[in-house]
DNA sequence: CGACAAAAACTAATATCATTAGCTTTAAAG
DNA sequence: CTTTAAAGCTAATGATATTAGTTTTTGTCG
């Protein structure tokens, strides 16, 4: 193994993250990268290009997200309960990782996107829960419209669309429930 | 009033809006845009600079959105069908401008919004109908929703993050049927 | 102990960007 | 016909991502 090496891909990616997250992505560059390991640009082409490396961070946050939501539902209680603790463990993740969360989910480009199955299968416990709500048939559907609902009241939010005061954890909850209800 | 412009703000941003849909955010440039003007790059500067410019495109978003949601819900029906019909326009809206419509909802950055108050009075005909749901009390927590649900489900969707088949469209409705019905 | 080989990082170059300062062209108004 | 100010141009700067080809490093093997 000649030439111990100062770079990894691992490393890498979890100061991008970190990079990102602090400054933002539009002020996130390949050489900046490259200086917080004491090396050159070019370096970093050995281990990834930037699509890779943004894909890369995004799987970071898929994992870590998932993560969060999967022990905030495995606490006691009745279906609903343990789902909006789902959706509110999301919001918080979101809230902690902002910049991070929207690179995640804004892109409509394949590329960026982790790689297919790696969160498929992650929901399923989810569906699970759900499905004692809505019903088996009904289950996909209804875990869809539970996620578009908490992303969405998550992105506007963090995108500034909610202007208008009020107390926006509340009336996230209030939604959740909501929604959770008409589906019973 | 020397010297015929061949520019002007409006038609610019209008260009820069039909560049984007067509082309991606990635792959424009003022440089581009300036190129279909028959014009130099340093023009454009007289009337954008290119952060100006998307704030312009997205303020276009915004006002042709929320006139395609004011048309549709401006039918006749119960206050459930007619809101069910401005999320289905919104929707519909979505998947025909899919780069601008994220590009409006997926920044952090004030500098890119539309000027505070260009929406907010917009949305006020959406407020009362809901609130014939809800009540006058909770028809902010659940417009604000509704608005999530509707915009999630789309920016999942455009996402690419529903992977797993199903009709999406039918899993929409069902979304805001069940959401809708939870706040009776 | 010294030469080799391959991994790791470097140098150098290209092409694309956004942006600014200052100059030139144009045509309407007097 | 001269003035003048708007509109667009030239030229330059400093980031940026990326690639090809070269140099450095050090474990391994003779």
């Amino acid at each position: 193994m000649p030439y111990p090496s100062k770079l990894d891909s691992e490393t890498l990616a979890s100061a991008a993250f970190d990079m990102i997250e602090q400054g933002g992505v539009d002020d996130f560059s390949m050489h900046k990268l490259a200086a917080e390991f004491g090396v050159k640009t070019a370096s970093l082409y050995r281990y990834f290009n930037k699509e890779a490396l943004i894909q890369a961070v995004n799987t970071l946050t898929y994992h870590s997200l998932l993560q969060a939501m999967y022990e905030a539902v495995s606490a006691e209680g009745d279906p609903a309960q343990r789902l909006l603790l789902g959706a509110k463990a999301m919001a918080a993740y979101a809230h902690q990782h902002p910049v991070t969360y929207m690179l995640a989910f804004r892109n409509t480009d394949d590329a960026l996107r982790p790689e297919e199955g790696a969160t498929e299968q992650a929901v399923l416990p989810l569906q699970a829960i759900i499905a004692e709500i809505s019903g088996e048939a009904d289950s996909l559907a209804a875990l869809r419209g539970l996620q578009a609902l908490a992303h969405g009241f998550i992105s506007l939010t963090l995108a500034g669309q909610y202007r208008r005061g009020g107390d926006l954890d509340a009336h996230f909850e209030q939604s959740v429930v909501a929604y959770l209800r008409g589906w019973e």
